[in-house]
DNA sequence: CGCGGCTTTGATGTTCATCAAGTAAAGTGG
DNA sequence: CCACTTTACTTGATGAACATCAAAGCCGCG
């Protein structure tokens, strides 16, 4: 069923998926890539609420809740995206306890995730929260100490709380320091023990 | 089911429910009364994640996805749990599709609620989230201009990320522009309209 | 009735946002 | 493909918002 109904589409970097307003019926699944889930603020400022990266649902957080997204979503890397019509997942839900299951497991994960990385930028200082973000995408992203940041200065600015001229001047302290080396949009980390302890204790 | 596997419990003010780190192995409801949900941080400290009311799950935020909690609660008035086994409540989804399909609805509400409510905060500055906090009392808990404070001002910092000091310095400006009058724990909203600019541009 | 936690106010310090100004990079139309 | 425009990046200087420190009164509780 779930086979039957699905459709593949691929987005280029910079595409947005949907748009906070829209109505939700379609249930995504991100095969490949990664996305950046967003609000607009005032019109003008953007909120990054988070990254998707592959395997996770997308949008799960309130398939359930609303009828239209309330925030919007866009590839910050070319991505596969899988798409499933609403009403089959719905269908699937009430008939079959153990995919029910699996998708209160996922949504509470998720959930548990999100809130725990709000709670812990909320609670560190500039330079913990930058220490943070370089490790999440070392750690969890992209599995390696050495990787491109697929978003701008700006854009994590908007993901941790800060202004981009702040994102900047502690990347470059970081720098100067040695903890990290920095190419452009390139990162490599060189010492990873002072880069924790800074976002354990900032 | 439900019926048969379930317990009344009551808790005090100031009793703690259940602490982080326990096993979850009981799934509860709030019947009557009013909680906080919190974390430890550092040994001394606490975040404050949220306060629950009447009718909701409490806990189903992580019941799923975690076997052991990872906050707190603790009453902070009076209050009545419903106390069901978390066995009889995974049964019961894996057989019932409607019930699975409102525990998901429930559980996605519940999280957008809280995710929205925190980005709000960090947006604010301190007199914006002071008047949120205020609001919310009055038209989500008590449904009333008049009501007692159910937590300290330390409490409503650690709520609303704020120092104690600044709680109490912006509540006696709300006071001295005749916005709100305060009695102790009793606060009463005298010009409402001004109170939501606040909440809303600070 | 005295002790510890809560409340309050004032003074001081730090962190971070804002402003300004310039360079580099990346699109865009002719 | 090159001028042109916009967007991203970077550094320094300044000021505002907020945390911290200090001190004293209050309240509830054992």
């Amino acid at each position: 069923m779930l086979n039957l109904s699905k459709k593949e589409v691929r987005y280029e970097k910079g595409e947005v998926i949907c748009r906070e307003g829209e109505p939700i019926d379609r249930f995504l699944y991100l095969k490949e890539g990664l996305l950046k889930v967003y609000k607009t603020i005032d019109g003008n400022k953007e909120q990054i609420i988070g990254i998707t990266s592959p395997r996770d649902f997308i949008g799960l957080l309130s398939a359930f809740s609303q009828s239209n997204y309330i925030y919007s979503i866009a590839a910050i890397e070319p991505s596969e995206i899988c798409a499933i019509e609403l009403d089959t997942i719905l269908k699937i839900v009430e008939s079959n306890g153990a995919f029910a299951m699996t998708l209160l497991i996922k949504l509470s994960q998720m959930h548990d995730q999100l809130l725990e990385t709000r709670l812990s930028i909320s609670q560190k200082n500039l330079r913990g929260r930058t220490a943070y973000i370089i490790l999440m995408f070392a750690n969890d992203i992209y599995r390696s100490n050495r990787f491109d940041l697929p978003i701008s200065r700006k854009e994590i600015g908007e993901l941790i709380d800060m202004r981009t001229e702040n994102v900047i001047r502690i990347l470059s302290e970081f720098r100067k320091d040695k903890i990290i080396k920095i190419e452009g949009k390139g990162i490599q980390i060189l010492e990873m023990d002072r880069l924790k302890r800074i976002a354990d204790f900032g």
